[in-house]
This record gives C-alpha cells, structure tokens and sequence, in this order.
DNA sequence: AGCGTCGCCGTGAACGTTCACGGAACGCGA
DNA sequence: TCGCGTTCCGTGAACGTTCACGGCGACGCT
C-alpha cells in the first residue's frame, strides 16, 4: 500500500512475476502462457488494478485526438442534432467528443475544464472571448455564430444578413404586410453574462423588415414555453402582426401551440417561420417553416478548423480562422 | 527536430531557459518574470508547441474521471435527454463525458475505442456481452435495459412487465377492446447484430395484452418514418385494433401523423400511446400519451454504479451490479 | 560587514505505462 | 553432445510533464 493507487508493479508483484508480463496479459499480447495469463487477470481483478490511461497513452505514443464541444442545452434538439453531425464528421478520422453544456456552469469554467482533455474545443461560448483562450491555456477554440475577434480564438458564422433577407422577401410574396420577431432574452452567443445584446438575427430582422418592424419585438426564453409565452405577449401589443418570425424552432413550436391554443390559424391568420430546420418540424400540425442551418456543414467547417490547427504547419496559419455557412428557407405549411 | 512532437524541452532550448520556466509560463504560475513569461508563451506560439494532456496529466497525478457514453443514436431525443440528465448528474462530481452513438460503428469498437480514454463506459450496447467487456479491457460497463450476464459488466433495467401490465389495465378502463403493437425491427439493446429478438417491451406486451393480440405486431424501424409504415401495416392487416402501443415516442410521433394522413381520429378511432416520456410529445395534436421512463433516476443509477465501482473498496463488490427502474404513464390525449 | 529575505530560475526525481531488447528453459534432430 | 529454434519471461530505457528542492544574485536592515 504505498501511497493509494495500485499500479502494474503491484500487481506483478502480488502474482509473482514483472511488470512486462502483466501488460502482457492485461492487453492480450501473445508470448504469454494460457496459466500465467489467467493468473495475472485474476489477481489484478482482486487487487482492483485499473490501468492509468494517462500513462499508457503516454508510454504507446498514442496520437488520439479529442475534441470538446460546448452546446447551450441537450434539451434542444437544434444543438444534439449539430452534435451528432460533428460526430458522424469527427468518427471516420477516430476522434473522442467530449460533451457539455451550459447548463452545467459559465463557459469558461467549461472550457478550463475541458482544456485538460481535449486537444480542441469548439462550440458556443458566451462571454470574454480573452477570457475564453485564457482558459484554454492553449488549446484552440473554435466559435459558432459568433465572429473572432482575438488570436487564438476561430470562428464559424452564419450569414444571417443575406438569408433572413431573401426569406422575407419571399414572405411578403406570400403575402405578409406587417413582420414580428422573438427574439431571445438570454443570447448563447451574446458577449456579456447576463446582459442582453441583440442577435445577429434580430439585427439582420432589423435591417430587412422595413423601418416599423422593429418596435415589434419580443423577447423570450429559449424554451417551447418561452416561445408561447412570447407570442402570447406579441400579439397582445402588436394585433396587427401577420408574420412572425422566431428565434429558433423549438420557440417557434411553442408559438405555434400558443397560436392554437388562441385559435389563431396558421399559416391562414398568422404566418410562423422559425430558425433551424430541425426535422420535428415537420411532424407539427401544420408543418414548421423554417430558417434551415446546414448542420452538416457547420460541423465539417469546425472540423476543417480543428484539422488544419492540429496537423497544419507547426505555426499557427492565421491568427483566426473564419469561415461562413448561410442558412436557407426550408417551406413547409406554417407560412 | 527529434521524432516529431515538439515538446517542453525543445521551447526551453529556444528560449534559453529551462523546462521548468516553460511550465510556468504556460501555466500561469508564479516566480517567473513578466519578461520571460512574454518571452517563452511568444516562443511556444512560434514553435507552434502544445503540451501533451497524457503527460501532463500522469505527471501532476490528476485524478479527473471520464466516463463514455454510448447511445442509439443523437437523432433521438430519448437518447439526448438521457444525456442530458447523465451530464447533469456526473457534472458536479467533475467528470468528463465522453459521446459515441450506434451510428458510427458497432458497439464493440466503440467500446475498445472508448476504453482508452474513459473510466467507464455507460450506455446501450447490442451484441455479445463477453466480446464487449473484452473489448472494454478491464474498464467497467454499465449496460442499460438489458441485464448482466457476465462478470465486468452491469446494468440497470426498465421493469417493463409492471409498467405495461398497469398500462394495459387502464387502457381497458379506457374503453380498448383490442390492443395492437408496432416493435422495433432490430433492437438496439437486442443480442444479435441484426437479429431479431423480441424486446422486453414486446415480451411484456404479449404476456398482458391478452392470448388472441400476439399476432396484431408488425416490426418498424427507429424512427419517425418507421412508426409511420408500421402503423400503417399494422392497421392494414387488423383494420379492428383500436389502442396501438408504440415502440418509442419517435415512432409514435410517426404514427400520429400516418393516422391523421389517414383521416383516423386520435384519440376518437385510435389510441394512440409510445414510450419513452418525451416531453416533445406535449406539443403534438393531440399530445402523446406515454409510458414514461424516468431519465433522471436512469442516469443516477448509472452513474452511482459506476461511482461504487470506481471510488469502492479495491475488489469489486459483487460480479455484477444491477439496479431498476420502472416506467409509469403519462397521460395525455391521445389515450 | 554580516545576515536574512525575496524574486527568479534550474536540476534530479517522480508519475505509471509500453517498447526494444536480452536471456533462460526446453525440445528436437543430427 | 552440440546446435538451433520456440516459448516464455524479465530488465533498462523511454514517453513528456510536474513536483520538491536548491541555488544565486540583489536588496534591505541592523
């Protein structure tokens, strides 16, 4: 018992033999006899020997990689379905994923955490973005929806600017006169904690929604609930609103429940797009329109980042690395 | 330029200090000067350096666990809130999560390739038990709705047979005279790659729904689409089946909307109940009715085995631990 | 001048495993 | 008996970092 964790010499040790002999055995290595093997097995099982992955991944020279990711919740399918597209990207080149969410603390707690186990982080990260590499203590971060604007932090963004513009000159073609927005109260990819600064999807509502559109905003949680509630308080202080557009799709969903629940027809009275493209909108009744986000392809540009970081020249290519995916309409019945 | 890696010698070489100044530089501790400090982080950034989390964590004897997680699929959010509550239970004791999905390869590689990084590895494993606690090589596995038959591998279980005996009960208190089920063509807690074996949920189902509703099954895969054929085989070859229990909430949501594609009124023509308790179900027409398995305490029974597993005296306490939890309905309206 | 303190920096020795050897024991044919 | 191959097993030396020291100037105080 010399100071708490029991190692392979313990074992070897205990079962009378060296250290070379039980990796032997621990492993399945050949030049081993049947007796020893099963002996060593099972006097680690009595001891309780568990190899330490950090030294033997040390000693094998192992090169595996792991990459942390960041999603605001698991709750919202937006977020699980990007992460089942960095896994299906990430998988092929034998990658790890290391998973976690804010719901579990403030980013950079997350990112310093992770720092230890991943040799990249990518995600969303509200906050600092200084104080975000500073936890990272080095190891590369990679943003979405948010620009870079600090070395060492990269970045994935989407051009919200020229999509939610064709998608509402599309909807006044359908017929809309007067466009609402929820927008959301707490923002992911916001700068400060706590504090709110309008989205890059309010600003580009903002910009393309004609010049009286914007006092028609609300703000609400990034939850079904929040997204009725949101409507609720919409429709109450602006009735004449035939089109609205929603921050994302699970809020969206719940504004459609909300409008449901007021007998308001969609898409007959009220118009309802949402932000995402998730594939249970189509399960609604009627069918979510949606602001589709190529998941797929947001995943394979971080990916692309992280790769080019990793296993690029040894010097850092750029001081950021930014690249943009645009969103596209996906029409279904809600509008 | 030695074999490849540049390591914390070679950045102290440049900067003409010592490996010891390096690390505190990188790491931000003190006794170092501002000047050096600048000196070496300018060095390590040109030399494009990044230290080796093996090394690093083997050397400062850190402690910190991670345990794998490997679901069905990402696309399911059954499987994302099961995550969800496992990250939310293993977050506050500081361990790391990492994420695999059936998606991306059988269960025995992924456990082979987990094991290397994880210190247990929890989750939904098809295929054979002995071949997958080989394959963990040593670490522990914690298998879900499906009991342990081999030493080195636990599990805790859904009591099904209590749950849809109580289900079917009040199904009849309902009016339903004739009970149909849409299964799960290839099980993913099932024995068999790509075998069929009926699951507990279909056992339970045939040994309560009475003698003459075996015959009224008809298999269907994972998915919203799949629910939505099923249904519709199903109700093709037993047009008089007026209660339908379905595999999951995904396949359900699917058969929803066959039946309203059908002009079946739900509840009205068909009841219509899944399983699983997602809380997207509520936002269907009509709301999903379900038997309702408990993440939560699924993740906390997961996650205390693997605690007494890890952190217990030396010697494993028994062969194989297992816990159960049992599903209870949740009544909405579309039962 | 002597002494203690402080700030900065460097040197062995871990950490727990795997790799590349080398070597003993044994069997077998010539 | 010798030679040779097989099978099994053990011994230094890595792997790349951090920890616990110890050293060495500079400075201030008595």
């Amino acid at each position: 018992m010399g100071s708490g964790r029991i190692t392979i010499e313990d074992v070897a040790a205990a079962a009378g033999v060296s250290r070379q002999t039980v990796t032997r055995a621990m492993n399945g290595l050949p030049e081993i006899s049947r007796r020893t093997r099963e002996l060593v097995l099972r006097t680690a099982a009595e001891l309780g020997y568990r190899p330490s992955r950090f030294a033997s991944n040390l000693a094998a020279r192992r090169k595996t990689r792991a990459v942390g990711l960041v999603l605001g919740s698991l709750r919202n399918p937006y977020y699980t379905e990007l992460a089942a597209e960095l896994l299906d990207v990430v998988a092929p080149r034998g990658w790890h994923v290391l998973m976690a969410s804010h719901e579990q603390g403030d980013a950079v707690e997350l990112v310093a955490a992770l720092s230890g186990q991943a040799d990249a982080i990518v995600g969303y990260f509200p906050g600092d973005e200084a104080a975000l590499v500073a936890a990272a203590r080095g190891v590369p971060l990679v943003q979405m929806e948010r620009p870079a604007t600090v070395p060492g932090m990269h970045a994935v963004v989407l051009d919200f600017d020229t999509a939610i513009e064709a998608l509402l000159d599309e909807l006044r073609a359908r017929g809309a006169r007067r466009f609402g927005l929820v927008e959301l109260a707490a923002p992911a990819a916001g700068d400060g904690a706590g504090r709110y600064r309008p989205t890059f999807r309010r600003q580009a509502y903002e910009r393309h929604a004609g010049p009286d559109s914007a006092a028609a905003v609300v703000v609400a949680d990034e939850s079904i609930r929040g997204g009725a509630d949101g409507l609720a308080r919409l429709r109450a202080a602006h009735p004449d609103v035939d089109t609205v557009l929603v921050f994302n799709d699970l809020m969206a969903m719940g504004a459609m429940q909300q409008a449901q629940l007021d007998g308001v027809a969609v898409p007959g009275d009220l118009r309802v797009v949402g932000v995402d493209g998730l594939s249970l909108g189509a399960v609604m009744t009627p069918p979510l329109s949606t602001l589709s986000i190529d998941r797929r392809a947001l995943a394979e540009e971080a990916a692309g980042i992280v790769g080019t970081l990793l296993d690029g020249g040894e010097p850092p290519p750029h001081p950021s690395i930014v690249r943009t995916v645009t969103p596209r309409p996906l029409w279904r019945e809600s509008a």
